[in-house]
DNA sequence: ACACTTATATATCGTAGCAC
DNA sequence: GTGCTACGATATATAAGTGT
């Protein structure tokens, strides 16, 4: 539960902001979503998932830090932006070996989070929940959803020889070796938002695992209802660096075809992603 | 508030292999 | 042979302190 003065937290956050020129907004992203009426409970739900996939919480003596890791630099801009608006604190960012690390130094942001998810203890065998999310209505659950999958979600590409040639093998997936309670939820989430995952358990690690699917269907849903966030790359194999929305698209495309051999399958895919990375730049454009 | 350090948990992927 | 599921490698991105 995230608890605030009731009135003023179900204000949608555009009534300040607009009359504010939303100034000191970096991302379109968290623009887009003050534009369309998110309250600060709401901001807090997608911030708060942020966090709990992609950060860490420390408080000891004096001080109290929220941080968010990761090498996609959009994602740090939407971490700060949400600082801002929901705690009026600007979150620096400093670059480590090729990675970022966001840092919201506020006492109030740690309390209400150690409120929201108590659980939060990545390194101490903390197994958090997402009812913060759950809690929250469609909106909101598609977009964190969208946030969940690009902070902590993977899509890859992979090929399967056949006796008339070679098919690629797309998978969409999320998490790695999440606790449990927090994989359920977050497969709750993924199926409130129409998104179909099945439920791996990684033998190593008792009662952990990650979401994966290869459901076509699924795919091009989470594609049309905006995908990953725009800006994050895919980080490792054979397609590192490529947008991961592009990829996303190409797989999908290419899921259907044959192809002659493995080189041919991967260039085929290089090309139709270019394509994919060309229509969104041309959509941006027209957008303005 | 920012920057540095460090160990290791793990994120991310490739592929083997199962069932049908 | 297709469509999944499970396994496992491994490079390094994190997570969490600390120093100033």
């Amino acid at each position: 539960m995230i608890v605030q003065p009731p009135l003023l937290a179900l204000i949608p956050v555009n009534y300040i902001f607009i009359l504010a020129g939303m100034t000191g907004l970096a991302s379109p992203y968290v623009k887009d979503l003050v534009r369309r009426g998110f309250s600060t409970v709401d901001l807090k739900r997608l911030f708060f998932g942020m966090v709990v996939s992609g950060g860490s919480v420390y408080s000891g003596g004096k001080k109290y830090c929220i941080r968010f890791y990761g090498k996609d630099l959009v994602l740090h801009t939407i971490f700060a932006d949400l600082a801002y608006v929901l705690y009026n604190a600007r979150p620096g960012t400093t670059g480590v070996r090729g990675s970022y690390v966001t840092q919201l130094y506020s006492r109030e942001a740690v309390r209400e989070l150690r409120e929201a998810s108590p659980e939060f203890e990545t390194r101490r065998g903390g197994e958090p929940s997402l009812s913060f999310i759950l809690e929250g209505g469609i909106d909101v659950k598609v977009e964190a959803s969208r946030v969940l999958m690009s902070t902590g979600g993977w899509i890859s590409c992979s090929f399967v020889n056949t006796t008339c040639g070679v098919r690629a093998y797309p998978r969409l997936g999320i998490g790695s070796v999440l606790p449990s309670n927090t994989l359920l939820d977050c497969s709750k989430l993924m199926s409130e938002v129409g998104l179909r995952f099945s439920v791996y358990q990684d033998k190593r690690y008792d009662g952990r695992g990650y979401l994966a699917t290869s459901d076509l269907m699924t795919l091009k849903r989470f594609g049309n209802q905006g995908g990953f966030l725009e800006g994050t790359a895919v980080k490792r194999g054979e397609f590192a660096g490529m947008e991961k929305n592009s990829l996303l698209a190409a797989a999908v495309r290419a899921a259907s075809r044959k192809f002659s051999s493995k080189e041919e399958a991967i260039e085929k895919i290089r090309e139709l992603a270019t394509d994919e990375e060309l229509k969104i730049y041309l959509n941006r454009l027209m957008l303005g």
